[in-house]
DNA sequence: CGACATGGTGGGACCGCTCCCGCGACGGCG
DNA sequence: CGCCGTCGCGGGAGCGGTCCCACCATGTCG
């Protein structure tokens, strides 16, 4: 920096004052330092910056490690948003959602002076750690728990199940069956709330709830049960995987999707139009939920305080495939 | 550190000697240091540190912005081996593998003084700006350009798809048919080249190559064409996305699997077991991949220069399931 | 016409840490 | 017994920036 002043035949200051675009700068000052930034090929050391300014463009991630669909691609939008942003993104991954690894991979990024937080906590057992965090830092919660969480961004589950339901109850079906995911996690819990919000407003009976735990795995276990009962005709299921697996059960018991029963999934992964049938499912929008993220961790960064009040929700939209269709007739 | 230092009663330099585990310290004055942290709470300031000695326990990793199955499961994998090795990762996602965006964010990196790069870079339009990379910084490339790249970590693609043909071919078939990833990519790439040469080694007759580009659609539409073929009897597809595009296609066009087609995937995705038929793929470890690459990577930091030879191949297992039959007597 | 605000600039101090050097105490050796 | 090497520790400089304050030249106003 220093040999940019010289080479500008001015001082470190002033470098300064141009590099933060300050007002007080004349122009042709301005041109000179600028024309000596570009000969020394000089790059600004963010360390020293964040050293005496106490922060830093970073924003850092609390996310569980998983490959997940839905937090996988909840952690790339986010990054891309973060980036766009001018915000570099340091990622501390966790194992497993409990208060201390949570804790410690928060104090990780505060040693760091990372601008804001985002913690991705989709799961209950987070729900004490967050409560324990700094107050003084700028925070997003993503996916976290709709009754406590401060700032919190969040694919409206409640609806996006809803309709799911809905469309099923729309082609005929008397009721919908539910094939849950892990009961501790806030987007099955929402999942499972539309569903039986939306069987009560049609006045629909409400079968037993099955729960799965977002593998195919958990959907072919479920599937072998609800293959037996003559009686299911439509099922709703957390995400697209465990309509996978549900599938292959039903496949393997000779019940056809859809004439004998209808499915509708979660998620709208990629491959869900190639699913035999392909997958009626319901799409939440990832980017839409990183983008809000990003928004509303920088009002909290400019002003200074975090909000406790913002909140944004994003309405997911039902995809129709050909996993639906009217009940047979008996 | 001066507090500590005040409390403990030594200077702020013994302060950091213990912190920095410098053996000259006595046990004693070692202890009160250690209380005197513990009780004022102190966290060392990462960003100083970074500061003074010019680099800091952050890597910077280069990912292209993907969900797709490999390159999602490479970058958890790494995060958490990074993390249990004590370094912090920094995410600097490409939209593209083009040479400025890769340059971009091997700058935004360097101005964040990371310790090293990771760059995961599986296609071919990566290698001019990896070539361009400053010398002395530690670098592990991932999923690179087996030709080119210094220090390389990679999944032995071609043994991969040798093994997924040559089971295919011990099943009794006469040869195997191929649809491939994006002709850009190093992955897709080595595939083909396994694909070929097991098909030599046989002397099977080579199949024309049929080009995906890792979506189930690609694979659905090869799948259309190849179900068409009454000849074909065995097919590798280069992962496991493209299998279900091709199962489905296949399914419409009333040709049973594995009855009449044998398929193998690659990538093993935790929903293969659950295709109709569970498909038979083949399962790169990404796990050994993530912990090579740190070792690499800490071995550089540590000997402070590029090692230029170092090179880790990491083999991929066959996972037998039911989508491989003999070929149909005729 | 003098006082005072205003814009452009420079000179330090300082952020929190590590590194270099220097100093006293102690012990082994000739 | 004196010399020197080693150990334990402290003092100060400096990493590369930003911030506060002082300074000087203008322009503006009563």
């Amino acid at each position: 920096m220093m040999d940019v002043a010289r080479l500008a035949g001015v001082s470190h200051q002033t470098v300064s004052r141009v590099l933060n675009e300050h007002p007080n700068v004349s122009e042709p000052t301005r041109l000179k330092v600028r024309a000596a930034i570009a000969e020394l090929g000089y790059r600004p050391n963010r360390t020293a910056r964040a050293l005496v300014t106490g922060t830093s463009k970073v924003i850092g991630v609390v996310a569980p490690n998983t490959a997940l669909y839905g937090p996988a691609s909840m952690l790339t939008a986010f990054e891309q948003a973060a980036q766009d942003s001018g915000f570099a993104v340091n990622v501390g991954s966790v194992r497993s959602l409990n208060e201390r690894s949570i804790a410690d991979a928060v104090e990780r990024h505060l040693d760091q002076r990372v601008a804001g937080l985002v913690v991705i906590a989709p799961v209950a057992s987070a729900g004490p750690a967050l409560a324990r965090l700094p107050e003084d830092i700028p925070l997003v919660t993503i996916d976290g728990d709709p009754e406590r969480a401060s700032t919190l961004v969040t694919v409206d589950q409640v609806a996006g199940a809803r309709a799911a339901t809905e469309h099923l109850l729309a082609a005929g079906h008397s009721t919908v069956w539910h094939i849950s995911g892990p009961a501790d996690w806030f987007d099955a819990a929402g999942r499972v709330r539309g569903w039986q919000e939306a069987l009560q407003d049609a006045g629909a009976e409400q079968p037993p709830l099955l729960t799965g735990d977002w593998s195919a795995e958990s959907g072919y276990r479920n599937g072998k049960l609800l293959a037996r009962l003559d009686e299911v005709t439509a099922i709703f299921t957390a995400n697209d995987h465990i309509a996978l697996g549900l599938l292959r059960a039903l496949s393997e018991h000779g019940r056809r999707v859809p004439e004998e029963i209808s499915i509708v999934g979660f998620d709208d992964v990629p491959q869900a139009a190639y699913y035999s049938p392909p997958l009626t499912t319901v799409r939440p929008d990832f980017d839409a939920v990183a983008t809000a993220s990003v928004e509303l961790l920088l009002a909290q960064i400019e002003s200074g305080a975090p909000d406790l009040t913002a909140r944004r929700t994003i309405a997911p939209t039902l995809v129709s495939r050909d996993s639906v269709a009217p009940p047979p007739s008996r």
